[in-house]
DNA sequence: CAAATATAAATGAACATTCATTCATTTACA
DNA sequence: TGTAAATGAATGAATGTTCATTTATATTTG
């Protein structure tokens, strides 16, 4: 079942691995200029100067396009993400290297990561997540319990956990995102708000 | 300049005001069932068994359909989560209120929620929030400047403070929504998860 | 009271575009 | 030269929006 494998054949033209690239490119800036119901593959094809045939080529259809490019996205997020982390170092230091990476990653990649974040809402939301979730989910557990083991967390659900060590980082990027934060007040993210609020997440997770 | 004043003429015909429920309800599912890209003007109409023509006597435009029912939802939302809030309260009280209100309308409006949630995410948003804005922003700024005056808040960045606030509840109810967490595990907010993240978020907040 | 009237609500066929997708054909390369 | 990549015109369905027409009803008139 493995559809990476292929039979070579004398006289194959070889596919223009460019485009590939040319295509995700085009993909996530027109979703975000146009949104979703603004999105179509001929607005796409003429975007790349490529047909909208080859488009068939390399996706099987719209959703599978939409759906591969939103994984490849979100897995380069995590991959990020996990630069030097480990799931056995201290608790703290561990989430204060993901939150370093994470906004690292945001600031640098701006256009991929609000593509990732909008498509996340979406009908097309499931498979993606189904997907990043198998990659990521051991680590993002071990480290946890690992850190409730010794003492450096305290006990409580999974959800509450998540909720206050990653809540506050996302609202602070979804505000760098829009450019603006709560009553539409301008906002850039900086690292010091970054540092303030993740203090003040450590002050409640940590005993 | 008031589009609402009218000169009264013998002989109008009344509108059905029971459509405007219909239409709003029809539209919300719509959305939620088939995504920004699967709604249409027509699948509203037959949906509602009104004429297309009719929408258009309702509404300038879709765009216009969208943004309004956007603005309906989102103001009927944060009224409720105001319900028995004064910025005046202690802060601890306050929040706790909001809490409180914000996920009993979500438990109770699932749909609305999650429409307004996810239209908060298209580029529909920007007419959206602005509207919201106006209305809640005063309130909500001399909540926090009482509670860091009256030492009941630490002093730090407004863009800090929300994000500890409300991005952990946030994140639940996102949870909730979907109806799993992180990594896919299966996920039914509750009150007790709840106020054990909200006794996490005041400990971070309060001195 | 009942018929006529005036008005806006409501209709839905019609419009030109645009949509996702296909496929017979052409192109470029090992 | 054989092969798969790449093309783009073509398809039929669906899109947002319009508008000439019909319908319903509050008021006026007889």
């Amino acid at each position: 079942m493995n559809e990476c494998s292929f039979i070579f054949v004398p006289g194959m033209r070889i596919r223009d691995t460019h485009k590939e690239t040319l295509v995700r490119k085009n993909a996530i800036s027109i979703l975000l200029r146009d949104g979703l119901d603004g999105f179509s593959m001929q607005k796409l094809a003429k975007a790349c100067g490529i047909s909208v045939g080859t488009l068939y080529i390399y996706y099987k259809n719209k959703e599978d396009l939409i759906v591969r490019l939103g994984i490849e996205e979100g897995k380069r997020m995590l991959q990020e993400t996990m630069k030097g982390f480990s799931p056995d170092m201290p608790f703290a230091e561990g989430l204060k290297k993901q939150w370093e990476n994470r906004s690292a990653y945001w600031l640098k990649n701006q256009e991929a990561a609000k593509f990732y974040e909008k498509i996340k809402r979406t009908h097309y939301a499931g498979p993606i997540q189904d997907e990043i979730t198998k990659s990521f989910r051991p680590v993002m557990q071990a480290f946890v319990k690992n850190a409730i083991a010794n003492k450096q967390l305290h006990f409580m659900s999974f959800e509450s956990y998540w909720s206050v060590a990653f809540g506050p980082l996302y609202t602070l990027l979804e505000f760098e995102n829009k450019g603006k934060s709560v009553g539409n007040r301008p906002y850039k993210f900086s690292k010091k708000t970054m540092y303030e609020t993740l203090e003040l997440v450590l002050k409640a997770l940590t005993p």
